[in-house]
DNA sequence: TTCTACTTGCAATTGAGTTGCAAAAGCATT
DNA sequence: AATGCTTTTGCAACTCAATTGCAAGTAGAA
């Protein structure tokens, strides 16, 4: 399958391998374009990115749950109910979205909050805590400025 | 319009007086089921409760934002992509939801976290905060008895 | 009782996400 | 470079939460 080629190229080739993921198109548009971005996207952000290279909405899906169930990026369900998907800064070792999030209501982006690990939570006695998420919303400064105008 | 008589059935009409609310079925109905049953719903769990008592799918969901609009309720998307409403404890003044809350993948029921108030985050210079949310999930202990039968 | 603004029911619609299946492609092997 | 097995892709259909427009009904004030 033939790809543009962009800076994080054979990055995203290296990690698939790495952890046992077939090198195939959508997967290695999908991954690069997180680790691009400087922030997390929904699936809607990554069906329009590029005019070449299309792939088919469920394609997308299905590359973004290959790459969650194997670690390569980590999913925030936001307050407006769509989920974005960001990928883990490679610098870091395992930073694996235990950090806060911020979702802007007017422009839709969200930004990771790496700086507001999660705090610990005390549960019930007998409950299973397989994980957490934090959303912070409101206006980024972009649209904060816009608002009153 | 005809009500069952249930506990909190003059406290609910004094509540939405209190905030300029008209006193309708749905709103008293709605409201009540908030405050009877120990933790948030979710919209399909407040439809199917009664037998008697039934309102339209949107007459609920109008019933909620108005709730939440007077800030009677506060609300939380879970990862599950499912709003649930959850009316504050009458005793406590004002405790407008600012605590984590725990959702069980198995059962699908929300509990209140009120020990884990939600902290303080540092967001970028500029931004504007309007609320936050955090879900803790898992399985319930109930839940998690069952997954290892 | 009358009036009016607000609320409700109903039908249609949006939009995220999922599922089943046949065709296509990755990749290890020959 | 061809083979064969397994995974992945595209397409169409589907589920389900939530929203919208509008006409009919109702709460509350006068
Ligand atoms: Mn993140
Ligand atoms: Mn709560
Ligand atoms: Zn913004
Ligand atoms: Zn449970």
């Amino acid at each position: 399958m033939k790809r543009g080629n962009s800076s994080h190229d054979a990055e995203t080739a290296e990690l698939l391998r790495r952890v046992g993921l077939r090198l195939t198109g959508s997967r290695r548009y999908v991954l690069e374009a997180l680790l691009q971005s400087g922030h997390p996207l929904s699936h809607q952000e990554l069906l329009g990115r590029r005019d070449s290279l299309r792939f088919d909405r469920v394609t997308i899906y299905r590359a973004l749950l290959a790459l969650k169930r194997k670690g390569l990026v980590h999913d925030v369900k936001g307050t407006d109910g769509i989920r974005r998907f960001g990928a883990h800064p490679t610098d870091l070792p395992h930073c694996p979205g235990n950090h806060a999030h911020f979702l802007c209501r007017r422009c839709g982006r969200m930004f990771c909050l790496t700086e507001s690990p999660l705090p610990w939570v005390e549960v019930p006695a007998g409950t299973t805590v397989e994980g957490k998420q934090m959303v912070v919303y409101g206006l980024c400064p972009q649209c904060a400025r816009r608002e009153n105008d």
